[in-house]
RNA sequence: GGAGAGGUGCGAGAGUGGUUGAAUCGGGCGGUCUCGAAAACCGUUAUACCGGCAACGGUAUCGAGGGUUCGAAUCCCUCCCUCUCCGCCA
């Protein structure tokens, strides 16, 4: 069945994009705390409460409150430093007057070297509240929509719909043996090539993954409308910054100290940055874009938890999917986007589950998010293979993301994006899913005419 | 790795110390004309922050940071990025 997607055109490459700088300003802490803010300052003022809940909400610690008691400063010494810069124009214009009059203006220069002092010693302080500001600004989260339940952790989450009816069902090998019985993935080579939480993918192993990845790809270009990109894996901090992994989640990154490249944790970043510090058109929204990468995660802290077979890994490979939308269609377009991984998952015979994040489930960026989860019969619990989210404008506002509106108002995008789909755990529910009796692994139709095989034995 | 060029508004592109927030062209928006459209013509068109109910006023912004100066897009220093040529290489 045909997701009732909407046909969009197809990304006109007259777009400006290309042209334009790469802005490392983010990355400086002097510089004009907006470009920090990721939720407005203004609006932080005037919904102090709301925005105190919210981060609670979210089981996070910005202080709030000395964010505000810095503003509060911060007006008073700009408002008088403004002053002060207004006097030297003023003067100086005068001076430039009195020179071309050939009047002498030794007085006022005098005068305004005093000014000038001034504003120095006003505009070192105001650059120290600042990056105090910037500080606690970053670790503000983004504000929840109001559907999302408030909760604590995953127990919390709600959910949405399920094709998983039948539970707990039969298995007889888990991923790892069924696997290593018929060559699909090798992790003690991994171990050993590279480190522990990388595998290699074997003969049909490597096949079937391969497949699965062109199978996403074509369902997302040619039944749900996708531009398709293929990105770089190695990206500078900017474009970490602009997407938010940094700085909360930096420790998980793979960086390479030489180049200050960091290896993407996910294609969203590339795909997103993208139009870092661009002005799209309105006619060319909303802009969809599907993209395969290998993802880096150091997973740091994270040992014992997931670790056997492909369930938690150091590389793994997706397909992203990541929309910019006019602000008034995001929630119905992040019902799209979970449709289109639906879809995915259902051309796979995969039994999953579709839920709400609850408010402290639900990540640093996002106002409110669907993951999707298969069964596995084997681990006995539902495993995550995507999450999708809609952040309104809260990355668009990090990345300086705009579009113009009809008025010509210019105006920061919406951003969503979602797996679709990562699949290292899609790999392990099918071995489960689609095993036979005599161990031998069922190919689904809709992946045969990527595999050119029906089935593994 | 070696050598050179350059980074200005939505885009292209002027501008080398004093009404330059920034010429000009293009784009966008509004209008005239038209049954409608195109063309032509006219007008208009940056962002952020602070103050103000508002009209409006102030400040900042020409890759980033620092310096010189009464005054910096313009001069000096440092850094970042992009492009071109040569070398190496998939």
């Amino acid at each position: 069945m045909w997701v009732d997607a909407v046909t969009e055109s197809r990304l006109p490459l007259s777009l400006p994009y290309l042209c334009r700088q790469s802005a490392d300003s983010f990355i400086d802490i002097h510089c004009p705390t907006e470009v920090y803010a990721m939720l407005d300052l203004k609006f932080i003022r005037e919904h102090a409460e709301r925005v105190i809940t919210n981060t609670r909400n979210k089981n996070e610690k910005a202080r709030v409150e000395d964010l505000l008691e810095l503003d509060a400063q911060r007006r008073v010494l700009v408002a008088e430093t403004d002053a002060l810069k207004n006097t030297r124009n003023v003067a100086s214009e005068a001076i430039a007057r009195m020179k071309k009059e050939k009047q002498d203006a030794t007085a006022q220069i005098e005068e305004m070297r005093r000014v000038g002092d001034a504003i120095k010693v006003n505009d070192e302080k105001l650059r120290g509240l600042d990056d105090s500001m910037a500080a606690i600004l970053m670790m503000i989260p983004n504000m929840l929509h109001p559907e999302v339940p408030v909760g604590r952790d995953a127990a919390d989450n709600v959910e949405v719909r399920s094709t998983a009816q039948k539970l707990p069902q039969e298995y007889r090998l888990n991923h790892i043996e069924i696997a290593s019985k018929l060559g699909l993935l090798d992790f003690e080579r991994g171990a050993k090539v590279s480190g522990s939480g990388f595998g290699f993918y074997t003969g049909k192993g490597a096949t079937l993954e391969r497949a699965m990845i062109n199978l996403f790809l074509d369902m997302h270009i040619e039944k749900h409308g996708y531009t398709e990109m293929m990105p770089p894996f190695a990206v500078n901090r900017a474009s970490m910054v602009g997407t938010g992994q940094i700085p909360k989640l930096e420790e998980d990154m793979y960086r390479c100290a030489d180049d200050d490249l960091y290896l993407i944790p996910t294609a969203e970043v590339p795909l997103t940055n993208f139009f870092r510090d661009d002005v799209l058109a309105e006619g060319d929204l909303p802009i969809k874009f599907c993209g395969y990468s290998a993802c880096f995660r150091r997973e740091a802290g994270s040992y014992g938890k997931d670790t056997r077979g492909f369930l938690r890994v150091h590389q793994f490979n997706k397909v992203e999917l990541v929309h910019f939308v006019k602000p008034e269609n995001s929630y119905a377009q992040l019902e799209l986007l979970v449709r289109d991984v639906e879809d995915l998952l259902d051309a796979l015979e995969l039994p999953y589950r579709v839920i709400l994040l609850c408010s402290g489930d639900t990540s640093f960026n996002s106002a409110k998010t669907y993951d999707l989860e298969v069964w596995s019969p084997a681990e006995q619990k539902f495993l995550e293979v995507s999450s999708c989210s809609n952040f309104e404008n809260f990355q668009a506002r990090r990345a300086n993301i705009r579009y113009r509106t009809p008025q010509g108002k210019l105006e920061h995008v919406h951003t969503l994006n979602g797996s679709g789909l990562a699949t290292s755990r899609i790999m392990v529910a099918m071995l489960e899913h689609h095993q036979r009796e005599d161990g031998s692994i069922r190919i689904p139709e809709a992946l045969r005419p990527y595999t050119r095989f029906d089935e593994i034995r």
